[in-house]
DNA sequence: TCAAAGAGGAAAGCATACTTTACATAATGG
DNA sequence: CCATTATGTAAAGTATGCTTTCCTCTTTGA
């Protein structure tokens, strides 16, 4: 799964922080997303969808051969 | 979270089962996102959306108000 | 010079998605 | 009547998402 939340939220021009607030999760799950530690839960990929006012496919593509970092 | 994952299948006229092996879970797994028990991880959003080939919003609907069951 | 604040990053533990195994019920058809 | 198919449920264990705490680096300002 990859993703271009740091996009996302380059264009809104906010912080790490300020989004986590804006979605209600701590900074730091942002940042694991953005650096590709871990995909978010179906429900926070909503909220983030939402908060951009885009589609979950617009930040987030899914790789179906699927081998987590290529 | 809500979701007509049941419409969905009842159109391709498939089961549980049967779903559950197209998208590499197991077949409690369908059962329980139709039931409401949990909600899929994104992933598996992705996989389901890919083999009903829809969007996540057409299967998923997320209810920011989100008493998690009203 | 250095304390404080702002930004990003990583480890350990808690919460939740998912699997395996097992059992129960209803519908179908021999 | 009995076997099979589809669905629902549950408990125990594993994998993954998320929080809390701590660390580093940079910028600001007295």
């Amino acid at each position: 799964m990859e993703n271009n939340l740091n996009v996302w939220r380059a264009k809104e021009d906010i912080t790490q922080g300020e989004l986590a607030e804006a979605v209600d999760v701590s900074r730091q799950t942002i940042n694991a997303i953005e650096r590709g530690r871990y995909d978010p839960s179906l429900e926070l990929a909503f909220k983030l969808a939402d908060y951009f006012e885009c589609s979950i496919e617009d930040i987030f593509e899914y790789d179906p051969t699927g081998s987590s970092d290529e």
